[in-house]
RNA sequence: GGGCCGUUAGCUCAACUGGUAGAGCAGGGGACUCUUAAUCCCAAGGUUGCAGGUUCGAGUCCUGCACGGCCCUCCA
């Protein structure tokens, strides 16, 4: 199982303790990518915790970056005059006192809480105006010339020179559209440029000033690797976009071992996680962790992540087949963990070892679970549908006993889930529907299940329709007619829902009403009623 | 051009540091003979993209090729 994999070789590798760091800007909702990364640093953390080593798990929201676009979700107006500030200076747009940074830091947070990832959170603003990246700013400044050439070097001087420090401008509190011109050990000569950036406008404001406690930043390659040395990072991963050769973590590891002297942290390259075969970025739109949430509950997200080695692409389409799928891979791993999974062959052994593994890595809570009832997420889907099934007596009869606290809980949760999924995901033919017109099946239909319906319409006309009535009535005439209980509801099923099987006929025609259900039936058997015109 | 990933049964995917290629669904056969038939049982289905190599042994490791996806530009 990838996670063991990776801490096997993350202690191999690099020495306790154990600080693992990750990192979002909070420019807007997080997609699911970003909700991929926490997890798998959470995990690894976990993996490395239960080694008995001391672990500090991190997460950064970079909140002192510039503000440097405006997500969809929100009015444009409001935003575009503080385009370029700090993240963290720009006040959400709804009254209350909270910035634009905390809006979406705040968020994802919850997110991310909610599938069980527990770091401790910082945020970069503080990391400066604190003081306490003062020293890395003091290196930067003065060693200015050899961090631009590093970059030059390292990304084959594909870019224009960038100097590693921006200033705060202290007219118009702008921090993507400034430049350096001078350094003389105190203070930092800047220029609050028109033109630095397309998407901001500086003010034209040339200054001096002290760049330390929230004077400046860093520039994100170098701020980066600061955030190595001061925290002493000693694993994090990122997506393959800033892993590939040349890139940023390229820059930033040579940046780290040359001007700050430290260690790379162990790296981990995964990759995007797609919804549906599009990328789901927040600058785009689409769907994004939040909602992902409200597609799957957070044991089947944190699962689906967990289960995918990191270096795939997870394209997870929830239409289709592909939630009752992933139920099905969660209860087989459910049940390598609690040793209900049995295994003949060493290969066998093997897997149900790593899928225990698995279930293990995407618990949601550091103590582990207790036993829990599994009905098939798609029998419950289908139960749900069924207007005379009760489902928790079904899932008794299955489990053979009473309901535990747990299972009662587990079976809520796929209630919901069912539920939600039928009227939003599933492909028609998982939803048991009541045509509005004669389906076109109904050709195929025999001569005799055709008088089957007829009779069965001429009978209802004159009973009581409840389901015993409507059932007995069934089993009467396909006596009379000879057919099979299959031929016989199943050209009930046929003329009401299209196909050849459903939930207790009794119970589905006994909610429909009889004048729609005698109606039905004529006409599905092509007869006209016996004694009328019409 | 550089990098990463993928290619395994009709479909969707498994297979730890090399050790008899598995599952779900679909399809086939059968069972329960008044319906929780979306259940249960059985069988079948694959020269693991192609060509080489290493090995007692390769889906797995190495080399090359083909096809597909994504990243390498700004920003993070």
């Amino acid at each position: 199982m990838w996670v063991d994999v990776l801490v096997e070789r993350i202690c191999e590798e690099r020495s306790a303790p154990y600080v693992v760091n990750d990192a979002w800007t909070p420019s807007g909702p997080a997609h699911v990518g970003s909700l991929r990364g926490v997890i798998l640093h959470d995990a690894v953390a976990r993996g490395l915790r239960e080694r008995g080593y001391p672990v500090e798990f991190l997460y950064g929201f970079d909140d002192f970056d510039p503000l440097d676009g405006i997500p969809p979700s929100v009015p444009e107006e409001a935003y575009r005059p503080h385009m370029g500030k700090p993240l963290c200076d720009v006040p959400w747009h709804e009254g209350d006192a909270r910035s634009f940074a905390d809006h979406f830091a705040g968020e994802f947070e919850s997110v991310f809480r909610a599938v069980g990832c527990e770091p401790q959170t910082y945020r970069t603003s503080h990391l400066y105006r604190s003081g306490a990246f003062d020293p890395a700013l003091r290196t930067a400044l003065d060693r200015a010339a050899e961090i631009v050439a590093i970059e030059r070097e390292i990304t084959g001087s594909r870019r224009a020179e960038r100097h590693p420090v921006q200033v705060l401008c202290e007219a118009c509190g702008r921090i993507g559209t400034t430049v350096v011109l001078g350094w003389d050990g105190q203070q930092v000569t800047y220029e609050c440029r028109p033109y630095k950036v397309t998407w901001a406008q500086g003010c034209g404001h040339r200054g001096r000033r002290v760049p330390f406690r929230g004077g400046a930043k860093l520039a994100y390659r170098t701020e980066w690797a600061a955030k190595w040395a001061l925290f002493g990072v000693k694993v994090e991963g990122a997506g393959k976009d800033h892993m590939t050769r040349g890139g940023s973590h390229d820059t930033a590891s040579a940046v780290a071992r040359r001007i700050f002297g430290v260690e790379v942290p162990f790296p981990i390259p995964y990759e995007f996680f797609l919804l549906g075969g599009k990328k789901m970025a927040s600058s785009r739109g689409g769907v994004g962790a939040r909602e992902l949430l409200q597609v799957l509950r957070p044991e089947l997200v944190r699962f689906l992540v967990v289960r995918a080695y990191y270096r795939t692409a997870i394209d997870f389409d929830p239409s289709g087949d592909a939630i009752p799928r992933l139920y099905d891979e969660y209860d087989r791993a459910a049940a390598a963990y609690f040793g209900q999974l049995p295994a003949r062959t060493p290969g066998e052994v093997q897997d149900v070892r790593d899928l225990a593994r698995t279930f293990h890595y995407a618990w949601l809570k550091p103590t582990p679970p207790q036993p829990f009832v599994r009905p098939r997420f798609s029998k419950v889907a289908f139960w749900v549908q069924m207007p005379h099934v009760r489902v928790e007596e079904q899932v008794e009869r299955e489990k053979g006993g009473p309901l535990t606290d747990a299972d009662r809980e587990e079976l809520g949760a796929r209630v919901e889930d069912a539920r939600r999924w039928l009227e939003k995901w599933a492909p028609s033919h998982y939803r048991i529907a009541v045509r509005e017109a004669v389906p076109a099946e109904c050709a195929d239909l025999t001569a005799a299940q055709r008088e089957l319906l007829a009779r069965l319409a001429d009978h209802l006309e004159g009973a009581a329709l409840e389901p015993e009535v409507v059932q007995a009535a069934i089993h009467t005439l396909k006596a009379e007619l000879g057919l099979s209980a299959k031929e016989a509801f199943g050209a009930v099923y046929v003329a009401f829902l299209g196909k050849d099987s459903g939930p207790q006929a009794g119970a589905l025609l006994a909610t429909l009403g009889r004048e729609f259900v005698v109606r039905r039936l004529r006409e599905a058997s092509g007869r006209q009623p016996v004694g009328h015109g019409v």
